[in-house]
DNA sequence: TGAGGGGTTGCAACCGGTTGCGCAACCGGT
DNA sequence: ACCGGTTGCGCAACCGGTTGCAACCCCTCA
């Protein structure tokens, strides 16, 4: 391997002219920064990450943080926050914790301390616990706002809106709102968007908490049922997926009978074109995240402003009434 | 931070002695051992990776080499060798690399050059390019064999040709097998081990080469139905899902006329649960892989052998004939 | 002509562990 | 009492970059 000593001794330089020549251009006479080029590029040099790090006091690692990978919503974001990382020469490390409560903290504690930053996808838990999992580095929050904490969040409560009044709008009287899991910061902008969106031009009907698994859209199915609602907007896509299959299992058509909107992909699998979807970008919201947790980490100030990203809307040409 | 100067100096030993006794303690005497991790428990010190990295002129990163992620089966294959590597204290890069022709190859060794190890899953590709890819330091292969590497496959050959052997025992008179992108390896594998289980028992239609999609499998629709093949073994669970929906689509049953073999948990997604179905368990495929390139990674020898892990069949109860 | 100052570069001390080598103490054996 | 052979430990030199500080050159302005 070769290393600076061997770039800077070719360019006729000291290591630490070769040094500032390769990293910081704007100190170094131009022509002397040619030669220093020059020479890496005929030796291959490759500047060893590690010592980088070691010297610079960082470890190069950020965290990513998710509940759970049993879930089709954050593998996505894993794959975006995966590949920003890279762009900026940052290993990965993605970490299982739910942060629900001070146990959790004290684990996470010895993870955070070992990187330069984290990305946490904490959608349950109190307020209290994810602040407090701030502390101790710069932190990013991803589909949840907290005053003060940086944060990227899908706008999806805003696309539940939408469906919702679409729905009311296209002569559906009776509307069910499948809550997704308890303490979920998401659930609730969702629930509150929609009843705001619907006000009084339909019935709507809140059921839930639900887990976000198929399973759960099964177990739903009766009180969909006996709801009378003939369009449904299901917290999470593998909700829908269940009770789509029940609902079939029953005889009950749908999209005929009752619509389950849906999203994007999962529209396509369950063979239904026409039916209402909305579209999430989970790698882009890992992405931004990244992006943000990097300005972050160069920057060295936290703004604690929070970004919010479209969702997009696909509503079907044939009506699905 | 505390450092391993701070521990030593509490324990009342030099820098060096404090290393020893932490990491190879059977070099330094008993009690020593023990006042210097009491030393470090008191002090609360956590070792710094980058510089142990350093010091040893190792990354304390390895590689995993997938063509895609686009695909169920990869997945769970990253987060079996990511939960692995992480009990060794290494850190995995995740790296999309299809390692087809040489052209691949040179932006691997840029890759493979900055960590200690690689596990690749190359499914195409000759031969020659991943043995090429192998030079550049420790390497593990998976669901691939070739002479003289260490590799990790699942036996999906054994459980395909254990498939279209009950098929023809349950009475099937023709079969037809949906091949896998060409140049595959696994697709030969189990191309080849499903021909001798039918042997002259049955007509086997061999269809394709076929991208392992779901659109593959609604393009193959033609094709099998005028095969007359009453049962199917698609080469991914991808291709099947594509088929059955277009096959339902078409009007055809299944599996009441054509029965299509799938993955485990696809054959619930699809309401059949009379469908002959595999369990690849893709987390353990890529733990062993990982296991595999510690130890080599430790011993230093590589023996080149391949560890064949089972697949599970599943046979309804029902008779779906 | 000399003091002041910006731009370049080199020296050497880091960052925090790891390890080769040498010294000293201590062992049992003659 | 003397000796070869452990055993246990410390010194200092690494690993390969980064960076504070000082030296130096050259040019400007008084």
């Amino acid at each position: 391997m070769t290393t600076l000593a061997d770039v800077a001794a070719l360019a006729g330089v000291a290591k630490s002219t070769a040094s500032r020549a390769l990293g910081r251009p704007d100190l170094v006479a131009p022509d002397t920064v040619a030669r220093v080029r020059a020479a890496a590029l005929q030796l291959g040099f490759v500047p060893n990450r590690t010592a980088s790090h070691l010297a610079r006091g960082s470890s190069g690692i950020v965290a990513l943080v998710v509940p759970t990978l049993d879930n089709a919503f954050f593998t996505p974001i894993v794959a975006g926050a995966q590949s920003r990382a890279r762009e900026s020469d940052l290993q990965l490390t993605v970490a299982v914790h739910r942060l629900d409560d001070a146990d959790d903290l004290v684990e996470f504690e010895r993870l955070a301390r070992q990187v330069d930053g984290c990305v946490l996808v904490a959608p349950r838990g109190p307020d209290e616990i994810v602040q407090a999992a701030a502390v101790f580095g710069p932190t990013v929050l991803v589909d949840r706002e907290i005053q003060g904490m940086t944060s990227i969040v899908a706008d999806t409560a805003s696309a539940f809106a939408d469906l919702a009044a679409r729905f009311a709008d296209t002569g559906h009287r009776a509307i069910a709102y499948l809550g997704g899991p308890e303490g979920s910061w998401q659930d609730a902008q969702r629930s509150a968007a929609i009843a705001r969106a619907v006000a009084d031009r339909a019935q709507l009907t809140t059921l839930g908490p639900f887990p976000a698994t198929f399973a759960a859209g099964v177990a739903a199915t009766d009180a969909v049922v006996a709801s009378g609602a003939t369009a449904v907007v299901p917290y999470a896509t593998s909700i829908g997926l269940g009770l789509v299959f029940a609902l079939r299992a029953r005889g009950v058509s749908s999209p005929g009978e009752i619509v389950v909107s849906a999203e994007r992909l999962v529209a396509e699998a369950i063979g239904a074109d026409e039916v209402p979807a909305i579209d999430v970008d989970g790698e882009q919201l890992g992405r931004e995240a990244m992006t943000a947790l990097v300005d972050l980490l160069t920057s060295g100030v936290d703004a604690g402003e929070t970004l919010r990203l479209p969702v997009s809307v696909h509503w079907p040409e044939s009506s699905p009434v």
